[in-house]
RNA sequence: GGGCCUAUAGCUCAGCAGGUUAGAGCGCACCCCUGAUAAGGGUGAGGUCGGUGGUUCGAAUCCACCUAGGCCCA
């Protein structure tokens, strides 16, 4: 007789393969026909609302790994969240404007002459094709949000809110017109923001100029003397703007007389400086302190204008010789001296690089052309000591690589430090505001306010055709800035009705009011700012736009999530314009993540080759892949991911959903409503894993509140693996398969499993959103309670169900049972055994134990998976630990009594005992008899 | 150069208000099973806790410096 039909093994719909690359998009079809996202918005319609408010990625490119785990991240976070019984709608949003799309767009087009219409009307389509395109990848990777309805800041609904709150700090002082040189990219006529800075080695001219002292001002050790300052500058084409040399005050600086020269330099670069033109023992005359020299005056190379000696602390002597070379207008520290003296900033070079007549001799050349011809000027002057190469880094422009310039222009700002009515200013109120949001990791507050505490005032222009405007009019008479009620809101109202291109297309006396006239002069004639917005200024009103303006949302948002770079970026920038516009925080939570490098710890770099496509992974091995990678990786630092770390996600995924298939394939037959066994009924083992679920409730739920997803998957995955598979799971499959269908020892189990199953898949769920949902679906439809998975509330613990003592009387069997698989192992090892259940195992044990064992004696051999178990009592002391009891044991494997029964596989003596049974153990013959059939 | 952060077995992570031979899972090696089967079970080998100093009776845990790496800035 074939008794394996007699047994009850596992039957299920789920396969053991995932085949998740084909049966995702199946999955989240299912969702679509559901409307998933509406479901479940419905169900918790009543519950208090959570807002994870989406940070936009730039619309350009497609997502790369670090983009798929920030959404991975916020989905899983809504989806926990959701479960726990809030309100998560999630709107995802796009940043659309700006430049780099505009720089891809105008490179295209190449030197056609296109007006600026134009130029924004294909930066829309290119912006809108990659916000369908990284739409469909988010979406592929299982986030769930209202991918229908985005927010674009492109959209005039948007773009509108951006005018309101520039209107509403310029209303309140914060925005002024300033000069500041700030890094400008020649070729692509444009400022640039830090962030759009890359430093890089450059080779540029290293040279040493003299400029000749014309007033020493009766200095000692100078007086009467032909002398000269000497500066060193790697930017020669910055020398037309010289103003002033600047000196540390506290450092000595020497008279020398070199190759018959007399020099200024300091003290310590002496040596160095007479190295270069090969001179031997410079004769210095005197020494003086820094400080004496300020005010001294200079000859400047080219023009009738002296430059000044002034003092500065930034002045050190790394390299050059502690004389710096001063052009207010084109560098940082130098506008800041420039403005502590007084001195003028001229700035001869215009938007393309060029210089201007103000360069006197070098009008109209190049700043390139330029370098050379300034070096041969002094040269020819007799003022140059020593010219040379040096390799440094050196500010590039991101887009275009090219090294850029440091430039005096025209720009719009958002102050930091002016005083709103009067009272605090935006630093100080950002800096407060920081401290009442609630930042993850704690430590990140440190990063954020030092960068707030520290940022230079918020340049907020941009000389471009792909933004929101400037909402600004100036009279075409008489130059007078237009910034009032009046005109903002006509610009907004304007922007609100078509959007900003109309701003681009129309002239002002087509949108201002009639009554709208130059407060100064009368006139009613005006010309549109030309500067756009600054980007982060855009996306930093997105709290205003978003949550604000759109129904079922709710200002200030709970959490926002982002990578850490987003302190200087978009937490600040929307730090502080709501508290400029609103004076509190746009959030109450803000979670940084660190960044994707490979399994060295080293950046993705597509040179390096070592970048992971988020598409790939996907595509080959499923979204759910990628989910469970996300969730194991602590977020809170750099985040590692290969191909063998892929590869042991992979792993871990193979064993989870195994597990998953065992549970589901013993419970194909079981319907709680009706075959459920009662708590106590239930057997002291079941009882034992329901309690140990409890346990893991609450462990992953306190995880899960503090944000240590990747503990918490660890702790289910060790549940898996270890308490259901090594231990639960494989004593269980005697008592499943054997016992009689519908036996209470079967039904007992299975209570258990179904409980298990139901739990873990709502666990799982934020994760492994597709292969939760795949299992969910496999269970018989009578016992499942919910159209999918994503609708189930996050499991309590039930308090009830907990049994301490019942844990600790099994973990102390489960030592036991590890002595006893030792002992089987070398039994296996020397071929006395193969499988376990040819074993008796006889155990000795002091008295405590023994009386422990004796106890639990009819249970051991299902327990230790052996045929029979034998005790002895041994004298010895009690042990004081579970460990040491196990290790003092003695283990005594011996062959099995009795003969292999060939349904159940256990030895007994009872095999061929039973009449109408004849071929099997007695009980067996028992379940066999309960079937009503002999053989 | 500055700010913040990281460094524990091949991989992912625990441990860190200082205290016995540093843990887990995976992977690996070997074995068993063939009624979870491109599964399942067992046993075992892997770590000078990045390095160097210091504080301490005692440091993976505290301090300093260094090295490597990440983000941001200069």
């Amino acid at each position: 007789m074939n008794y394996k039909d007699t047994l009850n093994l596992p039957k299920t719909s789920f396969p053991m393969k995932g085949n998740l690359a084909n049966k995702e998009p199946e999955i989240q079809k299912y969702w679509r026909e559901i409307g998933l996202y509406e479901l479940v918005l419905d169900q918790y319609r009543d519950r208090p609302l959570f807002i994870l408010h989406d940070g936009p990625p730039y619309a350009n490119g497609d997502i790369h790994v670090g983009t798929a785990f920030n959404k991975i991240l916020k989905d899983l976070i809504i989806k926990y969240k959701t479960m726990r019984g809030h309100k998560c709608p999630y709107v995802p949003g796009w940043d659309c404007h700006g430049q780099p799309i505009e720089h891809e767009v105008t490179k295209r087009i190449g030197n056609e002459k296109i007006s600026k219409a134009e130029i924004r009307r294909r930066c829309r389509d290119y912006a809108m094709r990659f916000v369908h395109r990284q739409s469909e990848q988010f979406q592929r990777l299982g986030v769930l949000g209202e991918f229908e309805n985005p927010y674009l800041t492109l959209s005039s609904e948007y773009e509108v809110t951006n005018i309101e709150v520039f209107a509403e700090l310029y209303k309140k002082g914060l925005i002024y017109r300033g000069r500041k040189p700030i890094h400008w990219c020649p070729t692509c006529v444009t400022a640039l923001a830090e962030a759009e800075i890359e430093y890089e080695d450059k080779e540029s001219d290293s040279i040493y100029v003299k400029f000749p002292i014309t007033d020493d001002l009766g200095k000692e050790g100078l007086s009467g003397k032909k002398a000269s300052f000497l500066i060193w500058t790697t930017t020669p084409w910055t020398l037309p703007a010289n103003v002033a040399i600047a000196v540390h005050p506290g450092l000595k600086y020497s008279i020398v007389e070199l190759d018959g020269e007399i020099l200024v330099v300091a003290s310590e670069l002496v040596e160095q400086v007479a190295s270069l033109r090969c001179a031997k023992n410079p004769y210095v005359h005197a020494e003086m302190i820094g400080s004496d020299l300020e005010h001294m005056k200079c000859a400047h190379p080219w023009f009738e204008r002296e430059s000044v000696i002034v003092l500065a602390d930034y002045v050190t002597l790394e390299q050059g010789t502690g004389c710096v070379h001063i052009a207010p207008g084109h560098g940082q520290e130098d506008y800041i001296t420039g403005l502590e003296y007084d001195l003028p900033s001229p700035m001869p070079v215009d938007d393309y690089g060029y210089f201007t007549d103000e360069a006197g001799p070098f009008a109209g050349m190049s700043l390139e052309e330029a370098n050379p011809a300034i070096i041969e000027s002094l040269r020819e002057k007799g003022i140059l000591l020593a010219s040379g190469k040096v390799t440094h880094t050196y500010p590039h422009c991101w887009r275009c690589k090219n090294p850029v310039v440091f430039r005096a222009t025209p720009q719009w700002f958002i102050a930091l430090d002016e005083k709103i009515d009067g009272s605090k200013t935006l630093r100080e109120l950002a800096l407060e505001s920081i401290n009442a949001v609630k930042w993850i990791p704690d430590w990140t507050v440190k990063r954020i306010e030092s960068m707030v505490r520290t940022r230079p005032d918020w340049c907020i222009s941009r000389q471009r055709a792909w933004g929101v405007p400037i909402p600004i009019l100036y009279c075409l008479q008489c130059g007078q800035t237009i910034a009032s009620d009046s005109s903002f809101k006509a610009i907004a109202n304007l922007i609100a009705e078509n959007g900003a291109d109309a701003w681009f297309e129309r002239e002002p006396e087509t949108f201002i009011p009639e009554n709208l006239t130059c407060p100064s002069c009368g006139s009613r004639r005006f010309r549109k700012e030309e500067d756009i917005l600054d980007v982060w200024f855009e996306s930093g009103v997105s709290h205003l736009a978003v949550l604000r303006k759109r129904n079922g949302l709710r200002w200030p948002a709970d959490l926002y999530v982002e990578g850490s770079d987003q302190h200087r970026g978009w937490f600040q920038s929307s730090l502080l314009l709501s508290v400029g516009y609103e004076g509190s925080p746009p959030y109450n939570s803000v979670l940084t993540h660190g960044f994707t490098v490979d399994g060295e710890g080293r950046k993705m770099s597509k040179s390096l080759g070592n970048a992971i496509d988020p598409r790939e992974v996907y595509n080959r091995s499923g979204a759910d892949i990628l989910r469970l990678w996300t969730a194991s990786t602590d977020f809170s630092t750099d985040m590692p991911i290969s191909e063998e770390i892929l590869q042991r996600i992979t792993e871990t995924y193979r064993r989870i959903r195994n597990t998953v298939r065992f549970l589901l394939g013993n419970t194909h037959d079981y319907n709680p409503a009706k075959d459920g066994v009662k708590y106590p009924e239930l057997l002291e083992i079941d009882r034992w894993m329901l309690s140990k679920l409890q346990s893991l409730i609450m462990r992953v739920t306190e995880l899960m509140e503090n944000c240590l997803f990747h503990q918490a998957i660890q702790a289910i995955h060790l549940y898996c693996t270890v308490d259901l598979s090594a231990i639960y799971l494989d004593i269980l499959k005697d008592r499943l398969y054997t016992s009689a269908r519908e036996s209470k020892e079967r039904r007992s189990a299975q209570t258990v499993l179904f409980e298990t199953l139901k739990i873990l898949l709502t666990m799982l769920a934020p994760v492994l959103v597709h292969t939760g949902e795949e299992a969910w679906l496999a269970i018989p439809e009578e016992a499942r309670t919910a159209k999918s998975v994503h609708l189930m509330e996050w499991p309590k613990p039930n308090e009830g169900l907990r049994d301490e003592d019942l844990e600790k009387k099994w973990e102390r069997l489960m030592m036991i049972r590890e002595r006893v698989y030792q002992s089987l192992e070398s039994a296996r090892y020397s071929g006395f055994i193969g499988s376990g259940l040819e074993a008796l195992v006889r155990i000795s044990a002091p008295g405590k134990t023994y009386d422990f064992l004796k106890d639990k004696a009819e249970e051991l051999p299902s327990v230790f998976i052996v045929s029979q178990v034998e005790l002895e009592k041994l004298d010895g002391v009690e042990m004081p630990t579970i460990e040491e009891e196990a290790k003092q044991l003695s283990i005594v494997v011996e062959k099995a009594r009795g003969d292999k029964c060939p349904r159940c596989w256990n030895y007994s003596t009872s095999v061929g005992k039973d009449e109408a049974f004849s071929e099997v153990c007695s009980r067996c013959a028992a379940t066999l008899k309960s079937y009503g059939s002999g053989s």
